[in-house]
DNA sequence: CTGTAGTAACTAACTGTTTGGTTGCTAGAG
DNA sequence: CTCTAGCAACCAAACAGTTAGTTACTACAG
């Protein structure tokens, strides 16, 4: 039962419950330690702070979702649809970002978010310039769009994964 | 000074622009009724609680929202476009709505909001049912798909009123 | 005088964070 | 192998500050 590893994945898991259900100001330090079955004074020690357990975890989930979800220039409405669906599955990460969006703002965005954000954007403009997909819009400004559609669940309990494919089929049509 | 109106509408303006900030978790009742420049026991004299100033600003500010951008079923991309600007404008009520959602789901939507909304898919149904605009979703998604895009500003900060409006037009073509 | 808008002072509960001490594992002396 | 010193992991309790909400009172308009 003494494993510094398993304490702090255990502090995570209850984290990620937690930030994504109450936001960060809404959060409790006291429920996330009950949640995990562990000390509130293992937070201080292995995070530093709620802000730190918070930015941690927060940069492991997206670590994640990058890696499990690559992006496909040549399938921009695949892409958002398998984006939709890693969303639908698993919220949690969904809320976490809008949280800390509507706490920090665009400029506080965590540096592996920003740099993947910055290969994919390029990426895309690499198959714009090679006529493999649309051009009709900037590849920034597509990017956006297919980001933008792959979190429609946000806006409404009725999105689908066909409706978001079929949207950004209909956005980058020729 | 002794106006009871006057005074209200001082608390729903400080509380407007403190709970677009901190959301309702992280607003703090001090603050509003400081910026006030009132007591805070006037916010339980006339709201109830802190969740009922709350619930009556929001109230305020969607049913404003509703008036001053009324939806136009056969210029959707117009629509959108105008939306997007009036988030852009004044963005507490997107926050303000945002972390509503975040924290009370979609079940909790207020009734007036919930009201205008079933009238608005029933104009863009009719509008289908002449062939004035695209049948090419349903209303229910037409309209979820145009409302989503006018808060791209939320996903993006490169969003332009162009960049929804072209896109709309792309989503809506035939 | 009467009723209501407004206030300062207050409280009980809760907050994130720290502290002082305990527990259980392990390396190494005997 | 056995024992124990050292240490990292862990915890209960307490800390100081903050929170939403209340109350007893004052002052002013009609």
């Amino acid at each position: 039962m003494r494993d510094k590893e398993a304490t702090k994945a255990k502090l995570l898991d209850a984290a990620l419950e937690e930030f994504s259900q109450y936001g960060i100001a809404g959060a409790r330090v006291d429920r996330i330690a009950a949640t995990a079955g562990c000390n509130k004074a293992m937070i201080y020690a292995y995070f530093g702070s709620k802000e730190g357990l918070f930015d941690e975890l927060l940069k492991i989930q997206v670590d994640r979702m990058i890696r499990e979800v690559p992006i496909t220039p040549e399938d921009l409405p695949g892409y958002a649809g398998r984006l939709f669906e890693a969303y639908l599955v698993r919220p949690q990460l969904l809320r976490l970002v809008a949280y800390h969006r509507l706490e920090n703002g665009f400029s506080e965005i965590p540096k592996a978010e920003a740099e993947a954000y910055k290969h994919k954007i390029e990426a895309v403009a690499k198959a714009q310039m090679e006529g493999r997909i649309s051009a009709a819009f900037n590849a920034t400004n597509l990017l956006d769009l297919v980001v933008h559609m792959s979190i429609l669940a946000f806006s409404t309990p009725n999105a689908t994964r066909e409706l978001v494919e079929r949207s950004v089929r209909r956005l980058i049509a020729e």
